[in-house]
RNA sequence: GCCGAGAUGGUGGAAUGGUAGACACGAAGGUCUCAAAAACCUUUGAGCGUAAUAGUUCAUGUGGGUUCGAGUCCCUCUCUCGGCACCA
């Protein structure tokens, strides 16, 4: 050690400073701004890890939740950082969106403007955050030479036939103006305002999920806990497989007796269909005109379709009860049944196989149904055990008693037998339906991607040429709500040459959700002016895929599902060459307020960080959101646990007048390495919590010392570093950093941990009679392999000898180092 | 209804099948102080027990099981949180 180090500053000034964190935090963050200490630089002799967290949206305000995700992402990528990787930790905006048009309506701000203001706004704020995000590497989807390669891809997806438009029936958001994707309707409300969810028949542009349906499906687990070779939550796994919701099954031709009409239904159970006694169709279902035209039937059926239209999606899950009425027609069963009649029932969904469904006496709807209007149903199994008869969904299965040519074998059996059976006697086909539908991306609004695409009278649809792009947004524009998108209300605009013939041709007004946008930003990261492609393949080979995302379990079924579609496709176009775009998906858990109910401002129980920041300082709020809580716990703020680490960091600072060169003893060492090793293994996973009460046990063990080493001193400081990086390096350049140029101690390294300290000369040994704890002994660590040996010092303790004495030791059970256990009689 | 996760002191929570309650908050008592704050020290799962030390029993939602030994593994049930849901 050299001698400055063995100096404290009380003794250098008589002086004791009392710990300030307003005086020590911003000229840290200025200081490492100017030296550009977190700027990624290129090291192929590192290996690099990508930590990410999910970008922001630029609401204007940094909430904790935010300090939340990123503060622990960012002591993760620090600690990899110090352990010797080149780690690459950026942040962008997800800056296209409702909620700006919306506040801009509101204030009579111009989006672009509010937007930029917020993310400038933001990005001062996660500077106090003490974070070491490289932002020179920053982006956002509202920058054309973002949006640009959002129309690019879009393009690109047109071509291969992914991106195609429809007339679907579509969630239709009467506040916002605008369709929304299944994912985004909850509880039959828009996942922004809250406004119940209308259906509406739209034309519009849909992204075709269900051509990589099964690719996205998550295999079983192999034995290294790896799905598709990454490390991805069950929850989140098992939520998107039922999501995408595959089930193979047939589907039914059927022909309507007395007409010339024909339709299918969808049966995922075939093995049933010669159960199945009725027919119940979607009250949407187009053919429901057809079947009752000029029938005495037609005016009741169209009063009931008119009526089931009229109920919003929420009111139509609401009512549970079965609705329905007869059309007057009868088709033929092609398993041999007696003829079939159809009806219209309010559950046959017409989102689900074909809208159209055989019943049978085995579901329970069926059942109920039937039961209401007089219908007859069939029986085709019986179970095994109880003598009921089974249902497909109790999965139990049974013997088929009534199944034309399967009569008397196992239902679960013979189930690809029948689908077989049923294509060769051509009254059906094999069939694969899913969940999932395809990702409805227009949106009728004005603050997002304008979708590429040119409208010609003689040509149709034509795709912008790669050359004319961006299709930037105009700024003018009036984009108060009118139903209709606010850039057709910008005629200038909308006029262009049709690529193809050079008439006249329109411009496509809508605008693509912005979960396009979001779905391939880490991508954009890289370099994210990058003008040749969305982003190189150099540089995609060298930093993706992403090491680890952090981010919330709300975006479970949308963003996360999405993106891996998007990894997909850059495979296919062959700029990457992986499916997963994260190798470890982890979710954070949710802060609530003091009063232990979610945050809300109606509420009042929202915490500010900006003032925790000034009551606290940020390393203390740092600390206070690692140790608060495992990182996927829910918990609620606690001012007095804020404190607790505060008056932490105040020990740390107070240590450094307690220095003194000293020897370390065996015990300083163990000390010191159980630490490190701890630390590196907690925080360089996700375990914050234990990572942080880790060095608090330190700091006690040292505080109890009558003086530090300057050593311990430093490693400390190396360890708490990540976590609180403001103190950490005032203190270290106060003392260990030399005085020449400026060495930040988040440039060091992180200390060596070395396994011989670890050992001790001696180790408990606990004694157990019939596995409960009687003593405990003291054993040299040179002897506890001597199982002889640690047994004889047992039975010398007398508390041990009053258990065994005048008694039969049946067995004796001893883990080296841990235990030994007699077993008596 | 189906699927997933979980339930440990007054509170947040620790704990590769091996000393349950680490670490922190809160609380109580003490030192310092005219006093308070801060800081520091002690105690803090519940009983029984002792002058005190000791000792000892019960304790990880419920009831069973596996094991020398279970908070941890298996089954039953209860409750909480999250996802999906009239899915043929």
């Amino acid at each position: 050690m050299v001698a400055k180090e063995t100096k404290n500053k009380k003794q250098e000034t008589g002086k004791i400073e009392k710990y300030d964190p307003s005086k020590i935090e911003p000229k840290w963050q200025k200081k490492w701004k100017e030296t550009e200490l977190y700027k990624f630089k290129e090291d192929s002799k590192k290996e690099k890890y990508y930590p990410l967290v999910e970008l922001p949206y630029p609401s204007g305000d940094l909430h904790i939740g935010h300090w939340f995700s990123f503060v622990t992402a960012d002591v993760h990528a620090r600690v990899h950082k110090m352990m010797g990787k080149n780690v690459f930790f950026t942040n962008g905006y997800d800056a296209f969106g409702l909620p700006a048009e919306n506040a801009a309506i509101k204030r009579g701000i111009h989006p672009k403007d509010w937007t930029i203001k917020n993310m400038e706004t933001m990005t001062k704020q996660f500077e106090t955050m003490g974070s070491m995000i490289d932002w020179s590497h920053t982006t956002a989807a509202c920058f054309p030479d973002y949006y640009k390669w959002n129309q690019w891809i879009f393009i690109r997806m047109y071509e291969k036939g992914l991106a195609y438009r429809g007339k679907m029936l579509s969630n239709w958001c009467p506040q916002d103006q605008t369709v929304l994707a299944n994912e985004h309707v909850e509880n039959g409300k828009c996942w922004r305002c809250g406004s119940e969810v209308v259906q509406k028949e739209i034309e519009q542009w849909f992204i075709k999920l269900t051509e990589y349906a099964d690719q996205l499906i998550w295999p079983e687990p192999d034995k290294n806990g790896l799905s598709n070779g990454v490390d991805w939550p069950i929850s989140v796994r098992v939520a998107q497989n039922q999501w995408i919701g595959k089930k193979e099954g047939v589907k039914i031709k059927h022909k309507v007796i007395g007409t010339d009409l024909e339709f299918e239904s969808f049966s995922a159970y075939p093995a049933w269909s010669w159960a199945d006694r009725y027919i119940v169709i979607a009250p949407e279902h187009s053919i429901v005109k057809k079947l009752v035209k000029g029938t005495k039937e037609e005016k009741k059926v169209m009063k009931f379709v008119e009526e089931m239209s009229k109920k919003t999606d929420l009111e139509r899950q609401e009512t549970k009860e079965k609705l329905g009425v007869f059309t007057g027609r009868y088709a033929k069963d092609p398993f041999g049944g007696p003829d079939m009649p159809i009806w219209l029932a309010n559950f046959a969904l017409i989102n689900f196989g074909t809208g159209i469904i055989r019943c049978s006496g085995h579901d329970e709807r069926d059942i109920e149904f039937a039961k209401k209007y007089g219908l007859k149903t069939g029986e085709a199994v019986v179970k095994r055990e109880n003598g009921n008869a089974a249902t497909p969904h109790d999965g139990m299965g049974g013997i088929l008693k009534d199944s034309g040519p399967f009569t008397g074998r196992d239902v679960w059996e013979v189930v690809p037998e029948v689908i077989n059976w049923i294509e060769k006697q051509e009254i059906g086909i094999r069939f694969v339906n899913y969940h999932i539908h395809d990702w409805s991306v227009s949106r009728q609004r004005y603050w997002g991607t304008p979708v590429p695409m040119i409208h010609c009278k003689k040509d149709g649809i034509i795709p912008v040429p790669d050359d004319q792009l961006p299709v930037e947004l105009p700024y003018d524009v009036d984009f108060t709500p009118k139903g209709k998108p606010p850039l057709a209300s910008n005629k200038e605009w909308m006029k262009v040459k049709c690529p193809k013939c050079g008439g006249e041709g329109l411009r496509d007004p809508e605008t693509l959700d912005t979960f396009f946008d979001s779905s391939w930003y880490f991508f954009r990261y890289l370099n994210p002016h990058y003008d040749k492609a969305p982003f190189s393949k150099e540089d995609a080979k060298k930093l993706t895929p992403v090491d680890i995302y952090f981010g919330g379990a709300e975006h479970t079924l949308g963003h996360t599902l999405y993106a891996r579609f998007f990894t997909r496709f850059f495979k296919k176009l062959g700029l990457v060459d992986f499916d997963e775009f994260a190798k470890k998906r982890v979710q954070h858990g949710v802060i609530l307020g003091p009063d232990g109910a979610r945050m809300s401002k109606s509420k009042g129980n929202v915490v500010n960080p900006d003032d925790v920041v000034k009551e606290y300082g940020a390393d203390a709020a740092r600390v206070y959101l690692c140790f608060m809580m495992p990182y996927d716990a829910t918990a609620p703020w606690a001012p007095g646990g804020m404190w607790g680490t505060y008056r932490f960091l105040k020990r740390v600072w107070d240590l450094q007048y307690n220095l003194n060169d000293k020897e370390l003893s065996k015990t300083d060492l163990f000390e010191m390495h159980s630490a490190i090793l701890k630390v590196q293994e907690d925080a360089g996973s996700t375990k914050f919590n234990t990572g942080v009460s880790t060095l608090m046990k330190w700091i006690n063990y040292l505080s109890a010392k009558e003086s530090i080493t300057p050593e311990e001193y430093k490693k400390f400081l190396l360890l708490l570093a990540p976590f609180a990086p403001h103190i950490a390096e005032e203190i270290y350049q106060t003392y260990f950093a030399g005085d020449k140029e400026f060495k930040s101690i988040h440039a060091q390294n992180w200390p060596l941990f070395d396994e011989k300290y670890l050992t001790t000369e001696s180790v408990t040994i606990v004694i157990q009679i019939n596995g409960k704890l009687r003593d405990s002994i003291q054993v040299e660590s040179t002897k506890l392999k001597i199982q002889s040996e640690i047994e004889q010092l047992a039975k010398k303790s007398s508390k041990i000898q009053k258990y065994i004495e005048e008694k039969k030791i049946l067995k004796t059970i001893y883990i080296p180092g841990k235990v030994l256990n007699f077993v008596v009689a």
